[in-house]
DNA sequence: GGTGGCTGCAAGTAAGTACTTGCATTGGGG
DNA sequence: CCCCAATGCAAGTACTTACTTGCAGCCACC
């Protein structure tokens, strides 16, 4: 009889399994991702998805890591050499695009709290790192003389800022204003209320 | 036989339902919310749930909507009077203190998106009402001159960044600063933000 | 041309879950 | 004193879920 296979390579079945479980995942959080709806949505038998991963739970855990690589911030730190608002205004953007492309995630491993998954540390490794190196600019701006207050503090707020934003929008979205209006606003008070040679706002 | 029956009020009894309910739900989410679990917790048999509210769905729309009762923000803002900073500490001491009291719920309100469930309405519906409360503050002291900017976005702002505080000392926790230490520095750097009068801060 | 790895398929198992039902027990209010 | 509402208890139903198993077809590679 027909069986309809389409061959692929292990390797692509493997991914199409973690893409599909990335989405429900986020959707539907941990007990609520079934292995049938993974299986469904990957055009993949139920059975494949055990003879990759072994559990369930594996399956969500390697569907986490793939998902949350840390790279491509250090080198955007490492470029950045402007005037401080340009440099702000660079970082923000990169944080806003990371913050909403994984935000589902980041929401998902505010709940998970058992010791067990891999979520919390994996989705948390990459804001950790995150924040030293955005602690490392500034750290390097209060020394220049252009910020002051505790580098850590500055890192720590500033990508507070940015967080309640992406989640503000979602959650209580304003109208009258667009992201890109949001974000300015945001800059320009973090600016005013951290630089050390200020200058006053239009009046 | 002996029942070891302790006779209990029916509205006690449904007290300790809610109770119960709201503890495993803001630890478990909705799904990993079992009647079972309500049972024991509650010190109540499973069947008496059904008695009372019908469905495990309704059990946990009740206890949401039982613990985000939304009052005492009105009339703190209406007693605020003092100049702007002790204004802005009280508002943000209230709202750090009932942020902490309900982000388990917060948190499982984020991941909610079934449009069946009354958790993400009952959740935000006090959210939304705060930030009404903050903006009439805000837009006073806009009028009076003290601060600048969209009210709006003053409010979204100062919350966000309440939010972005209770959160971050969850997930990512500073040593070296305790909590109020953190406050005051949140304070320090909106108002210095978005104060139309500004002074400079310690050089 | 065969062989072995990857897969689909169908059926099944064991456990958990929401929810129901019938009955016994209790205490309080008439 | 007695009746009734509230509850406990035990058993049961229908469904879902994670995970397994045995078999058969397909493809690549030797």
């Amino acid at each position: 009889m027909l069986h309809e296979i389409q061959p692929r390579s292990p390797e692509e079945t493997r991914n199409r399994i973690l893409v599909a479980t990335r989405a429900i995942f986020a959707k539907k959080g941990r007990r609520g991702t079934t292995t049938r709806e993974i299986a469904e949505s990957a055009g993949v038998n139920e059975a494949t998805l055990f003879r990759h991963f072994g559990s369930k739970d594996a399956i969500i855990d390697a569907a986490v890591e793939r998902f949350c690589a840390t790279g491509e911030l250090q080198e955007l730190a490492a470029g950045l050499s402007g005037n401080l608002e340009a440099d702000l205004r660079r970082l923000a953007n990169a944080l806003v695009e990371r913050m909403e492309q994984v935000q589902d995630l980041i929401i998902m491993s505010l709940v998970e709290q058992e010791p067990h998954s891999a979520v919390s540390s994996a989705a948390w490794r990459a804001p950790g790192a995150i924040r030293h190196i955005v602690g490392d600019y500034m750290a390097k701006r209060v020394e220049s003389g252009d910020l002051q207050g505790d580098p850590l503090l500055l890192a720590r707020f500033f990508m507070g800022m940015i967080f309640a934003d992406v989640i503000g929008r979602k959650k209580l979205p304003v109208t009258d204003y667009n992201k890109d209006d949001l974000i300015t606003f945001q800059i320009d008070v973090f600016l005013n209320g951290v630089r050390k040679n200020k200058v006053h706002g239009n009046a």
